[in-house]
DNA sequence: TGTTGATCATGT
DNA sequence: ACATGATCAACA
């Protein structure tokens, strides 16, 4: 695979957003020099670190924003073709045993979704993965009011699990932010730090956030 | 048919 | 083990 280097400032990273929008799937492939795959059911996350590389991230699967001297999380969406989200987006782990203290403001789910690269495909199953188009990516920083939703689902959804009511977790829950598995299959369980001594095994889950806030995406225009 | 819970691949 | 990247697919 073609490796790209890191953009050094935000000038940079904006020119390339330019240049991928408008590109298929293939495009990007045969440009790094990479093989496709038919389809997503096998490697659901293939289509993400090929968009990853061609922009240059770096952070890999470190706990960090993927361009990390810029502070930039990229992700990428699944659109329909007038601009509708298809699915939701993970955003970290949720700590099975959350640090004493912690706020908002220092927590991961912030500092990921701070500032973020909203890079949109037009996928919707029925068309080919060769031919998903890369519609025009945008940056998004959350208002006032989109951070005061976050804040809340954040702290009602990690109250929850400070407190130990797993069983009551669902992804029903949250405005903005859901909490569901996040594991290999549904037998694996993890103990939280401050459960070690009981032996109480959970299943792990992650931070999803439901794409209400940016709720509609460039998919026509701007290619 | 939209949502919720389950699952797959890869890297350190 | 546990983090990253997500989409799949069963079921309400």
């Amino acid at each position: 695979m073609i490796t790209i280097q890191a953009p050094k400032t935000l000038e940079q990273l904006m020119h390339r957003m330019d240049l991928i929008a408008g590109l298929t799937i293939a495009d990007i492939a045969e440009e790094l020099q990479v093989k496709m795959p038919e389809n997503l059911q096998t490697e659901k996350g293939w289509v993400g670190q090929l968009v990853e590389a061609y922009l240059g991230a770096t952070a890999g699967n470190l706990p960090e924003p993927d361009f990390q001297h810029l502070g930039i999380e990229l992700k990428t969406i699944p659109i329909s073709r007038t601009g509708a989200p298809l699915e939701t987006t993970y955003v970290c782990v949720a700590p099975l045993s959350p640090a004493l203290g912690e706020q908002w403001r220092t927590s991961l789910v912030y500092k990921k979704l701070a500032h973020v690269l909203w890079v949109p495909i037009i996928a919707e199953r029925s068309i080919p993965l060769k031919d998903r188009q890369i519609a025009m990516p945008f940056l998004w920083q959350m208002t006032p009011e989109q951070e005061q939703i976050l804040k809340t689902d954040w702290g009602e959804l990690t109250d929850l699990i400070v407190l130990g009511k797993h069983d009551e977790i669902t992804a029903k829950l949250g405005e903005a932010l859901q909490l569901r598995p996040k594991a290999a299959d549904s037998s694996v369980r993890s103990a939280g730090s401050t459960e070690k001594a009981t032996q109480r095994m959970r299943r792990q889950k992650g931070f999803i956030f439901a794409p209400v806030l940016p709720s509609r995406y460039c998919a026509n225009n701007l290619i």
